[in-house]
Parts: C-alpha cells; structure tokens; sequence
DNA sequence: ATGTGAAAAATTGGCGCCAATACAGATGCC
DNA sequence: GGCATCTGTATTGGCGCCAATTTTTCACAT
C-alpha cells in the first residue's frame, strides 16, 4: 500500500462506534479507500493490513469481508480482495439515486423544519465558509458532510440519512478529486448558503433544484481514465 | 419452520448466485427470517444453524455476520444473535425512503419506458393474476417481487433496483403477514393493472399516485405486537 | 537473448481445538 | 419456603496451524 499514515486517520467515524474491532477496522480501511491512500485496482494484501494495522488474522478477513459488502473492494477466490477501480456509470447511477433521495426529502423538510433549525443550518453553512480558506480538504469534506447530513436529517427519516451516508461512502474515489478545484469548493458554498435562504422561505421547490444541482454537479470531467492497474488482468 | 423441506427453499436466489457458500446461507437465513420461519427476538444459535444446513462454523459465523450488516439481526457480544424484533417506526421509515426512491424513478421509467415493456408488464400483472386463485403465498410473494422488479428496472438504474430489493428485504417480517389477507392481495393484483395501464398512457402522476398508495398500503395493523420472547431482557 | 518448464516462496482459505463467558440447575443457608 | 451462591454445562469467540492455490523465481533448452 502507498504512504498512509500510522492510525489512518478513520475521519469517517460513521454509523455507530464501538460494534468490534474489525468494524473499527473495516472503517478505516473504507476511510483510507476514500481518501484515495489506497489506490484503486490496488490488492489488499492480508498480511500488510495485519501488520499496519497491528490487527488479528481474523478481524482483517472479517472487515474485507465487510468491505466486499459495502462494494468498496472486490474479492476474487483464491487471489484476495482489490480496491474496486473506479466505474464512471456506477457513480452516476448512484449520483441520481441520490438525486432522488435528496430532493425526495425536501417535501418533509421543509414541512417539519422549524426556525431553529434554519439557524443551525446558517451556523453549519457559515462554519464551511470559515473552513474554506485555510482549511485542509478533509476538513472541508466533514463539514460538508455534516451540512447535508443535518439537512438531512430534517426530514426526520434516519433511515433515509443512513441510506445516504453509506450512498455516498460507496462513490469510488470521488471523494478527494473533485474537491481540489477551488471553484467548485466556492460553488458549493454559496449553494450551501442558498438552500439555507430556500428553507428560511420554505421554499420547496427552489430547494430541490438546487439540490439537485449541488448533487450532479460533483461529476468528474474525465470519463476514461487511462493507465489504471487493472486488476481483472491475468 | 413452515413447510421447508431440506434445503430450506432458498426461494429468494436474489442478488448474484455465487459468491460463496456463506453468501448462500446467508441469503437462505435471510429467507428464513422474512418468511416468519425464525421468529423475531429468537435466538440463532450457531450449532443449530450449522446442524440444519449442515454448513462449517465459519461459514455460520459469516452469514450471521452479514445479516448483522443487513440490520436482519442483532449481535451481542458473548451472548450471540438474534432476530430483530419489528420495529414499526423503523418499517414505517423503510416504507417512505421505498416510496421516495420507487416515486422518484417514475419520470425516467415513463421517459424511457417502450411498447414492448408496457406488453410485458402486462404479462407479469396477468401472471401475478393468473396465480391469484390457486398459488401459494410465496409464489405470489415473487411474482409480485417479480412485477415490481421489471418495474423499476425500467428506469434504467440497476443501482436503484439493488437498493430497493435491499430495503424490501430489511422490512422486518412484514413479508408474511400482511400477504395473508386476500383482500389486499387482490387489491394489489387491481393496482398491477392500473400501474400498467398508467404506464402504457406514460401518465407520470397517476404512476406515482399507484405506487405511494401500493407501498404504504401494506402496513401492518397491529402497532404493538404483545407477548414476544424479547432478547434483550437479562 | 528469449521462451518454456518446473521448483520454491508467498498468500489465501479452511478447519479444529481450547479458553472465556454466560446460562441452568442443584445445593446450602436464612 | 424463598433466596443467594456455587458448580456443571452449553455456547460463543479467538487463535493458530496446515492444506490448496497462486505467483514468482530460476534454471535450462532452443
């Protein structure tokens, strides 16, 4: 594996802590996926996880077992388990299923929403707009994270939330390359601080097209990318 | 257990057949849950398990451990897993994200939707009829899993269906009770029809309108289910 | 030098055993 | 007679080892 860091920095911290240690495991290595510290195509050797992670044997199949699940990483017998290489159509496909989740929340949003709940909003958009300029991009991603995760969140389905959360844990790779350009960064920002405008007016529609915007706007310009280490090859 | 005979059906065969032998015991546990035939709060001891499949612990334990992802099963360290009781709040909040998800792809399944679609959506309403009077439940059970399958597929987004047959199979218990009336049964075998005839006009609202109505049709009555050997008593 | 073959090393996958823990029943005490 | 405790038993969970398979290396022949 490239040049990860010791604790791997497990920023996801996402469902519930504290299931076992191969959970904790299975997130880090998600986490490490998504941040691109594992390239993709890349073969997830059992024994450089076991000693990176100073885990068991049993916890590493466990969490790539868990991993296989999540469609993070493919398994094939007798080879081991490889990062998925990222599929432009399965992205896309799992962009609109978002679309459709998102904005099909609105109509619960913006019934049950209450004033002090368009104020947290406010804080969270202003908290991303602090972060933009000196802020690192993980940073930048978490507060972007917890901005739609609370939005979310509105609709009082959390269900719906989970569903979401592990929707876009399951985008491969685009979590780290369309955030380095900057004007898209700033983009996002100012559409966080127009759905806050559109909920303060309970303004449902405005607020599913910019939903939709700020969903299928992330789409990576690219649609081939070359020189991949492929690992179906044989 | 009902009627099951050795090899415990495995009716479902959803997903991909032929991960491995745990992805098969685990979808075969997974039928087993929905079908009523292990009770909910019931515990899954691993020998029983291993004894009536005649599978290796590991195999056990993996299953168990993808159910527990699955949320069809809890796990308590030492203690082992059991089924999840129904939670109607939870099933209620599964049933809207269904509706959201199944309503919102009604615009690309009559954008994209062609003539020989409609005649096969036909089809499958007059075999869901055709099994009306003398089919077993489980048979109705897939035919209309079947019906509303191809329905979704329509839209383009395999995505989509996997998340939705997901959800369906997370209903918890919900499976076999409610198909029991033959009154709704047969108000579904109505609403097929009039799904195809919406659907054949590319009438996008009346279809919407049918599926809200088909999916929250099927709550169950009872909110309080009395008298469960609850797990988590100590 | 290059392609072919086999041997060797590395990796995965399976399986069984044993300790840790919880449950049940019996026993003794109040 | 009821209750607490103790012992026996069943079940879970962890750990390591070994076989099966794959990948690599290396020698050899063309």
């Amino acid at each position: 594996m490239s040049g990860g860091g010791t604790g791997e920095t497990n920023r996801g911290t996402r469902t519930k802590s504290g299931e076992g240690r191969h959970d904790a495991l299975a997130n880090a290595l998600a986490g490490a996926i998504q941040a691109g510290a594992l390239a993709p195509g890349e073969w997830l050797k059992q024994i450089d996880i076991e000693q990176r992670y100073a885990a068991k044997r049993m916890d590493v199949r466990r969490a790539l077992d868990r991993l296989v699940q999540k469609r993070l990483v493919m398994h094939q017998p007798n080879r081991g388990y490889h990062v998925v290489k990222p599929d432009g159509r399965l992205a896309q496909e799992i962009r609109d299923v978002r679309v459709i989740l998102e904005t099909g929340a609105v109509d619960a949003i913006v019934a049950r929403v209450r004033d002090e709940d368009v104020a947290q909003m406010q804080r969270l958009a202003q908290r991303f707009d602090a972060l933009l300029p000196g802020g690192t991009i993980i940073d930048l991603h978490d507060a972007n994270i917890a901005f739609h995760g609370r939005l979310l969140g509105l609709c009082g389905n959390p269900e719906l939330v989970l569903l979401v959360e592990e929707l876009r844990g399951r985008i491969p790779s685009a979590g780290a390359g369309q955030w380095q350009k900057r004007s898209r960064i700033e983009q996002s920002n100012r559409e966080h601080f127009a759905m806050v405008e559109a909920l303060a007016a309970r303004d449902a529609g405005a607020l599913r097209t910019l939903i939709r915007a700020h969903i299928l706007q992330q789409q990576e310009e690219e649609p081939a990318p070359v020189g991949h280490s492929r690992p179906a090859e044989r």
